[in-house]
DNA sequence: CTAATATGCAACCAAGAGGTTTCCCATGGA
DNA sequence: TCCATGGGAAACCTCTTGGTTGCATATTAG
């Protein structure tokens, strides 16, 4: 077996960092509009934020944090703004996720391997 | 069908938050601490601190978070404290977005099909 | 024993996050 | 037209985060 084989290749998935999309998913308040947004109908900020112990100007700064990470977008009708979900980011982040245990199980594979030829 | 047919279940996963989990890989040096991690080995936080930018505390107090989070766990060996990676909440959160995204499909497929309906 | 190494702990700091309040603008409907 | 409604902007506050420095402690090597 070549090393080259054994080489992982570190998972950079070209610098383009997944980090900024999970801090955005890191907040309460955040999943749980996402929760309600899972629903499939797109929500004006007022109907986001009803029913919330926050205000309508809290919920605004979280849609906004959400939209900047493209797990949401938002058209404009009338007065209204419209938040739906964008379904791309999630399948990235678990394909991402998918990588980080996949070079976990591989690693852990090789390892076994080596510590039993050594016995061998 | 039943309006229950239709009801999604809001996909709460039993109030158990993913947020400290998203909040805790959504960091730029954690996710590369995580990279060098994912290599398999244990290793000691001088280790991971070095060809760092950042000081060994600096270090210290991300992998605490991680710690905390439960993406790594860490066992002293003499002066050493040697951490490794923690596969199972990788899992929690790859079925946590699996569900996100799934109710987002189902969503879309019940809209699509009532669209369709109401045209017959 | 002594020196080097690995880490811990505490104080401190700047910046950002999360939230509120207040006031303003735009739009839709009566 | 007039007013209720949906939303934006800015100022402000507090707590947290990410980082540093300095010093103390434990363990290993020689």
């Amino acid at each position: 077996m070549s090393p080259s084989t054994l080489k992982p290749r570190p998972l950079n998935h070209r610098t383009h960092s997944h980090a900024p999309l999970f801090a955005a998913l890191g907040d309460e308040t955040r999943l749980s509009l996402l929760t309600k947004l899972s629903a499939g109908q797109q929500r004006s900020i007022t109907d986001l934020a009803h029913n919330s112990p926050l205000t309508r100007q809290a919920i605004t700064k979280h849609l906004r944090v959400l939209e900047r990470a493209h797990i949401v977008r938002c058209t404009r009708s009338g007065r209204e703004r419209l938040y739906e979900l964008d379904p791309l980011p999630v399948q990235s982040l678990k394909n991402y996720l998918d990588a980080l245990s996949n070079q976990w199980d591989a690693a852990l594979t090789r390892l076994r391997t080596f510590v039993e030829s050594e016995h061998s």
